[in-house]
DNA sequence: CCTTATTTTGAACGATTGTTCAATCTAAAG
DNA sequence: CTTTAGATTGAACAATCGTTCAAAATAAGG
């Protein structure tokens, strides 16, 4: 059903496509779907509003792949980052939260706007129901994997819990980054301590989750 | 400058009001702010669009008022149950926790569908910064009170720490009632223990923000 | 170089948006 | 009951929305 290509996409063409699809992602995380008209992402990208439909494909079509480009780097990211904590032989859990999120935090911290506007875009893709398939695709492959990894350390554990404490870690550092200028204005520069702090928070939510009973006192 | 009222609203205004206060509540949670026409709301709440624009002064006022309206009465039972928890004599850090979530959890799970479109609405006002200085009024004052109970448990803990626990958890607690339909569909029935179960995460969190160093091994 | 698939422009389409307004109905105040 | 402020209707307003399309510019393939 789909009609192939003949000619392969120019440079300038690929050029074009990253920069819509950059400005379709701030204005996406800013306003939200309906709130970022084509025409502002079409300004904001410096090119004409039916090129943004060329290109995207339709608007559903368009927030769609701007959802995946980084949702399938980050993915990436992750499970590279869980690999190499499996060849450094201690697995623990505070390892696999800290694979999971200390690559993606520290990037949308101190790397370019575009983790920070993603950020925002997942917030917005987890607020409105009707992005559940698109959360789903993203999202639940690579936390599965991680949810396998914590099962594999506590074989009592039932898998619900190991996956609730998954969706509150998830939670939780998704409101340390689009919450983070709150927190940043409160105690600035200990930036490489809040993610300590993040990871702190996960670690002893989950242990708690995973081995019930008091645990401490 | 406000222009003040000769009559008293009748109770049939009342009641229009109320219902278009409740169809603004579901569809801006299911389809956020610029998602939900004027008029899809007007047609569920069973009137015409201009009475909308009439009761709700505008699609700002309008959201402005669909949120502080569920927020007030919120703060008013979780101060309510906060005062119940000091009056019992032992205030502990889960007891501040479960006073802030389980009232509120419970209604978005058991009580009528109104709680758990709040829900998805908070979801969409955190998520979208335009509504920041809109979340400050209508969560910081409660949470700032929580803070203030928590600093009293831990003298020597940092604001910050206080803080950035109630942040996490909030988010937690957000993510169990948006993603409820998920963990219910894996373990039915045990609602009570979901509650027990978010409870257990952020207390468990919190205190290893609070108090650092390895509390438990 | 020549052909033509692809990219890009510019303008238009109908539909929907939030808002406004005069007319009509309702009911509170005297 | 009479008066009239307020509630409600129904229709219209200009603006913006996503989408479509023919024509021009670009550049890959032969």
């Amino acid at each position: 059903m789909e009609k192939q290509r003949k000619r392969a996409p120019s440079a300038r063409s690929l050029q074009t496509k990253a920069r819509i699809l950059d400005a379709a992602e701030q204005l996406f995380a800013e306003r939200g779907f309906e709130g970022a008209s084509l025409r502002d992402i079409a300004a904001l990208a410096g090119v004409q509003v039916g090129l943004v439909h060329h290109h995207g494909g339709g608007k559903e079509e368009l927030f769609h792949q701007t959802v995946t480009r980084r949702a399938d780097e980050l993915a990436a990211l992750r499970l590279t980052e869980l690999e190499a904590l499996k060849q450094s032989g201690d697995v623990t859990l505070r390892g696999l939260l800290d694979a999971f999120m200390r690559a993606y935090v520290t990037l949308a911290r101190n790397g370019g706007a575009h983790w920070q506007h993603y950020g925002r875009l997942v917030a917005h893709v987890s607020a409105d129901p009707r992005w559940r398939p698109l959360a789903a695709e993203c999202f639940d492959p690579t936390a599965n994997r991680f949810i396998e990894e914590i099962l594999a350390l506590y074989p009592a554990a039932e898998r619900q819990a190991a996956a609730t404490g998954q969706v509150y870690s998830v939670a939780a550092m998704l409101a340390f980054l689009n919450t983070g200028w709150r927190i940043e204005a409160l105690s600035p520069g200990a930036a490489e301590a809040q993610v300590d702090q993040l990871i702190d928070f996960c670690t002893a939510g989950m242990e708690a989750i995973l081995s019930p009973g008091p645990t401490c006192t």
